[in-house]
DNA sequence: GCGTGGGGGATACCG
DNA sequence: ACCGGTATCCCCCACGCG
């Protein structure tokens, strides 16, 4: 019979001797279901040195213990056609080996594909799109014991893509622990998980509680995720936390923690996300780890953020003092539990379109592209591309990183300018690499002569690449553009409100996602399709082009004040049009305007301005008051005084404003009538060791001395206290520091004042004009 | 012994 | 665990001076 089910979850299992691949989802009918194929092999490729091989290289491959079978295949490989014997193995774990061995023959150049996992080979080459309704040919078969699921089946044919287009209704199950530890960082061995609040798929709030121990918050807990059968799990932090510590504390109470569909442990897997066998564990974190506006990414920034709810709602709970509450104050960090996982909740809710869609653009199940860095979400689609057309894929191995030169960054004009327009490329690194066919499979080493066909050369480095045929970056990169525009054009034709509206929003992010990823991704040393000269072209023609249009709109007359790798801002006026179409029509590249600024200001620095749009909307780029390692008392400051140069007509008067705003809010800052928080300075861990003596540091260890676990990705919180002596021996844990301690002139002299004044004195202002009216004036 | 200036480490930004 | 280009802070040490 035919089976239609949308696709949530893939595994695989190896009951006997034969390995099986399992299919997750959920069929037309909203019923769970599982699919099981019992008739597909891992498989890997092997190139022989030479074609005459062929023959010789089957027949040796077939002789090794562990191979099913072998077969001549035609593949490419970086473009070149040739004949491979495809390898089927008996059991997935013997893959690597298998390979090394058959690498080590003296007739093989290369083995391929070995190191792409199991379960992704079986999605790639039966062409199958997660987080999408396919549809099969399967006989029902008997439901594996304990396993979730409304209807299990035995995949007997081939797949098809399905006629449904809706996505089915899922269940969402969020969840937040509280684990307070009792000195410094919870410990698993000693300090037991104590709340766990749930909001079920139908919307009920449970607050589970520890009693004695864990043990039974811990089973009932499975008991709320078995019971209400979730497809998807929500958390925040829940892959390098949460549940880390529930399958530890689980352990240790030797109680089983089966919230799978298969009533398994919940596992770590690929990209350090946690597996939960048939659903989709989702966490949070790794979407709003994208979101480069969240300087520091709790929950309740992030919930704020997005709109989902005020950080002011609900109690304020540092970490530092669960432990306290549990044992003092349940009754709020009960309250605090329910608001955060409505927190969750919302969250999800907010990431989950977007989610599917980047699963079905790069062909990653949900649970592994929501956790997966940006090079593999590329390099997945890109693996699924390659594949589609015949290509081999490359494996990873360690290359030498060899820098190379990158985008122009002009000196801006230091000042206040007014209607200033900025043209940029769109999309410039993609649409480089399709016009110029840069691509690994295109390019031609320097030994080799010039093709027939002719090539494109990059300026200034001369790396060439073949003009044809068309190369994998080229080829998926319009495919990338020509979807998202397709999607783009779709969108205009929906209203604002409608759900397909926001699948169709989500799906054109994901798109762009991928291809704004594809340069980065080609510079990447680690990257299967590594290929320097390609990374060092694509910036070499972006140098080129941007000194085209510097060199075209200086010969229109305009003055170029400022330009950052693919945009340049000029005066808006008359010929603006004018230098668009020329610019178009020679370089064969799009080129918007795309803002004109009523005015804006540059400061000394490159990659630093203000500027305030015709709406009214005042964009801040660089400077420090959008940079999460300021303390806020600063960035307030800075961002008022910016708001008051751009907004204010005369120049004179904003000198005023801005004066009057700093004395009295320097006043301010010394009577401690900004909240205490404004002081704290945030810095992230990012290594293990360190060569350097900084505040942060110093803080580190101080925080590690009274049992905080610090790990790189953490970020640490800092207050400068008064005393003599360096920075980083007068600095505190944010949560240490007394009010009357804290070094306010330290802030003033070397926070509020260099910021403020990068600004003023491009207006006239000088630093000695801002120290009256507090002390001084009085005296 | 003391102030200074520049190099380098560290971080987070821009496109 | 995506690239190069950039600003900025702070620490540290060499250096010159007396």
């Amino acid at each position: 019979m035919k089976v239609s089910f949308w696709l949530l979850d893939i595994d695989s299992h190896k009951p006997g001797p034969r390995p099986q691949v399992r299919l997750w989802g959920i069929d037309e009918g909203g019923r769970r279901v599982l699919l099981i194929d019992k008739n597909f092999l891992p498989r890997f490729y092997v190139v022989p040195k030479n074609n005459n091989f062929l023959s010789a290289l089957m027949d040796k491959c077939s002789r090794i213990e562990g191979v099913a079978e072998v077969k001549p295949v035609r593949r490419r490989f970086l473009g070149r056609e040739l004949m491979c014997v495809e390898v089927l193995v008996k059991d997935p774990s013997n893959m690597d080996r298998l390979a090394k061995k058959i690498s080590n023959l003296e007739i093989v150049m290369g083995c391929y594909g070995y190191d792409v996992r199991y379960t992704m080979q079986y999605l790639i080459l039966k062409n199958l799109p997660p987080c999408k309704f396919i549809e099969v040919e399967a006989s029902p078969t008997s439901r594996p014991e304990g396993a979730q699921i409304d209807l299990a089946y035995e995949i007997v044919g081939e797949f098809k893509p399905s006629v449904i287009e809706e996505p089915p209704e899922l269940r969402t199950l969020s969840f937040y622990c509280v684990i307070p530890g009792e000195k410094g960082s919870p410990d698993p061995k000693s300090s037991p998980v104590v709340m766990i609040s749930v909001i079920t798929p139908d919307d009920e709030i449970i607050c589970l509680e520890a009693g004695d121990g864990d043990s039974d918050l811990l089973k009932d807990f499975c008991d709320v995720i078995r019971s209400s059968n979730p497809d998807v799990i929500f958390g925040y932090g829940t892959n390098k936390r949460d549940w880390i510590y529930l399958v530890e504390r689980a352990k240790i109470n030797g109680i089983k923690l089966p919230v799978g569909r298969t009533g398994l442990f919940p596992h770590t897997s690929a990209y350090g996300h946690v597996s939960v066998t048939g659903r989709a564990n989702l966490d949070l974190l790794d979407f709003v780890e994208d979101i480069q506006e969240i300087k520091l990414k709790t929950l309740q920034n992030a919930a704020d953020y997005l709109g989902v709810m005020s950080e002011n709602e609900g109690p304020e709970i540092l970490e530092y003092d669960l432990y306290d509450y549990w044992s003092r104050k349940r009754e709020i960090l009960r309250d605090y539990a329910q608001h955060n996982v409505m927190r969750v909740k919302g969250l999800g809710e907010e990431f989950l379109d977007f989610g599917i869609q980047l699963s079905q653009v790069v062909g990653l199940p949900l649970d592994h592209v929501a956790a997966a860095a940006v090079g593999f979400r590329v390099e997945w689609f890109l693996i699924k591309e390659a594949v589609r057309r015949g290509e081999l894929v490359p494996p990873r191995k360690e290359a030498f990183a060899g820098s190379y030169v990158g985008g122009i960054v002009l000196k801006p004009e230091p000042g206040v300018h007014e209607d200033i327009a900025v043209l940029d490329f769109a999309s410039m690194y993609p649409n480089i690499m399709m016009l110029n066919n840069i691509s690994p499979d295109t390019y031609i080493p320097p030994d080799e002569p010039d093709p027939p066909q002719g090539c494109y050369v990059a300026p200034g480095v001369g790396h060439r690449f073949r003009k044809e045929p068309p190369g994998l970056y080229r080829e998926i990169l319009s495919e990338l553009i020509r979807a998202r525009r397709e999607v783009k054009e779709k969108l205009k034709s929906l209203q604002e409100d409608s759900p397909y509206y926001r699948v169709l929003q989500a799906r054109q992010r994901a798109l762009k996602v991928i291809a704004n990823a594809t340069y980065g991704y080609t510079g990447w040393a680690g990257a299967r399709w590594y290929l320097k000269p390609v990374a060092e072209a694509t910036a070499a023609w972006g140098r080129h082009y941007l000194r085209s249009i510097i060199t075209m709109a200086e010969e229109a007359g305009f003055r170029v004040i400022y330009g950052d790798t693919d945009s340049i801002f000029i005066r808006y006026r008359e010929g603006v049009d004018d230098l668009l179409n020329r610019i178009e029509k020679k370089l064969s590249l799009d080129i918007k305007l795309e803002k004109i600024y009523q005015r804006i200001i540059f400061t000394e620095a490159k990659k630093k301005y203000a500027g305030v749009l015709e709406d009214g909307t005042i964009d801040l780029v660089g400077l420090e008051c959008v940079r999460g390692d300021w303390p806020d008392v600063a960035r307030k400051a800075q961002r008022e005084i910016v708001r008051i140069v751009l907004t204010t007509r005369e120049i004179r008067e904003a000198r005023q404003r801005a004066k009057a705003f700093i004395r009295k809010y320097v006043e301010d800052v010394r009577n401690l009538k900004v909240p205490l928080k404004d002081f704290t300075i945030w810095k992230e861990i990012t290594k293990k060791e360190y060569k350097a003596r900084t505040p942060h540091l110093k803080v580190t260890e101080d925080l590690r001395r009274m049992g905080w676990k610090i790990k790189p990705g953490d970020k640490v919180g800092y207050v400068v206290v008064k005393g003599s002596g360096k920075l980083y021996e007068r600095s505190v844990p944010f949560f240490k520091a007394c009010p009357e301690d804290i070094d306010i002139d330290y802030y003033i002299d070397k926070m509020i004042f260099p910021a403020v004044m990068r600004i003023l004195k491009l207006i006239g202002v000088e630093e000695s004009e801002l120290k009256g009216g507090g002390l001084e004036e009085f005296l």
